[in-house]
DNA sequence: TATTAATAGTTTGTATGCGAAAGGAAACTT
DNA sequence: AAGTTTCCTTTCGCATACAAACTATTAATA
C-alpha cells in the first residue's frame, strides 16, 4: 500500500473504492474470530437498532438491494445469529430478529464497530473527522 | 435515497461503503452502453496510462488482488479489449495491452471518467472537492 | 548442481452486489 | 368476484473481492 498516487490518475470514483476496500478490509479482519462478516454484523446493528422488522424495511435502512440481502438472511439464519419469521397477519413478509448467541455478543460487536471507526480516522483531527464525514453523508443522500 | 441518516449509527466505514456504493452505480450506468464494466474501464485506463505491463504490476497499479484480476484479464480478451501476451524472457508472465476497439473509443471513455468525477463532486466548492480528495488519499496510502 | 525459496498466474470456494424475471400474496378497480 | 396492479421476497446470471491451494517457472543458495 505504499504505492504512491503519481501512479495513478486522478479519479475520485477509484479512490472512494479503495478507500472503501482498505476500511472494509481491515474491519473484515477484526470480526474474523467472530465469525461475522461485514456485511452480517451490518445486519445485526440495523436489528438492534430496531427489531422485528421485515426485510424490506431492513434494506432500506441499510440501501442494500433486496436481491443481496436475501442470501445474507439465509446465511445469518444457517448460522444462528438472526430468526427470521412469516409475519402472520401479511404472508409475505418475513419479520427479522437476533438470536440469543448474536445478543449475547452485542456490546461486544458494537464496540468493536466503534474502535474500527475510530482507528479508520485517527490520522485526522476532529474538524476533520466532522467534516469528512460531512461530504460521506452528502454523497449519500445528495 | 430519501432516507435521512437518522435512521443509521454514526459509522464511517458503512459511509464510506454507501458513498462508493453510489459513485460506483452511477459510472456504472453511463458504461453501459459501452459495453464495459467499471473494473474493464479501469483496467483500460491503467494500460493507457502504461502499457505492455504484466498482470501483477497492473494489479499493484490499481491496488488490485491476483486472483480477481485474473478472471477480470479473462473476459477482456475474451470481449476483444486487450490482448495477452506470454512474455518470451519470462514464462511466468503475462503482458497486457489494449486492442483496437479498445483504443478507438480511448478519448471518449476517458472523457467519460473525467464526468462522473466532475458530475460527482459537482455539489462541493473547489477547496471543498480538494479537501476530499485529499482525505482519501490519505485514508488509502496512510 | 541439487535443493529450496520466491514469484506469476490460475483455480476453487465463499460472500457480496445488482439487474431482471418469477412467484406468491394483498390491495385496488370496475 | 374476476382481473389488474402493487408489494415482498426469492432465484438466476454475471461480475467483483479475497483467502487458500496449486502449477509452472525462475532465482537463490547451500
Amino acid at each position: 500500500m505504499k504505492n504512491r498516487q503519481t501512479e495513478l490518475p486522478d479519479c475520485t470514483v477509484f479512490l472512494l473504492g479503495k478507500a472503501y476496500q482498505k476500511a472494509h478490509g481491515d474491519f473484515k479482519k477484526q470480526l474474523k474470530p467472530f465469525g461475522l462478516t461485514n456485511m452480517q454484523h451490518l445486519v445485526l446493528e440495523g436489528l438492534w437498532y430496531e427489531e422485528d422488522i421485515t426485510a424490506a424495511e431492513l434494506g432500506k435502512m441499510l440501501i442494500l438491494d433486496k436481491a443481496t440481502l436475501s442470501g445474507v438472511l439465509d446465511r445469518m439464519v444457517e448460522g444462528g445469529w438472526i430468526i427470521k419469521k412469516q409475519d402472520p397477519e401479511d404472508k409475505r413478509v418475513s419479520r427479522l430478529s437476533t438470536s440469543g448467541k448474536a445478543n449475547e455478543k452485542k456490546m461486544q460487536l458494537i464496540e468493536l464497530r466503534k474502535q474500527a471507526n475510530k482507528e479508520l480516522l485517527a490520522q485526522f483531527n476532529p474538524e476533520e473527522q466532522i467534516l469528512f464525514k460531512r461530504f460521506l453523508k452528502d454523497l449519500v443522500w445528495e
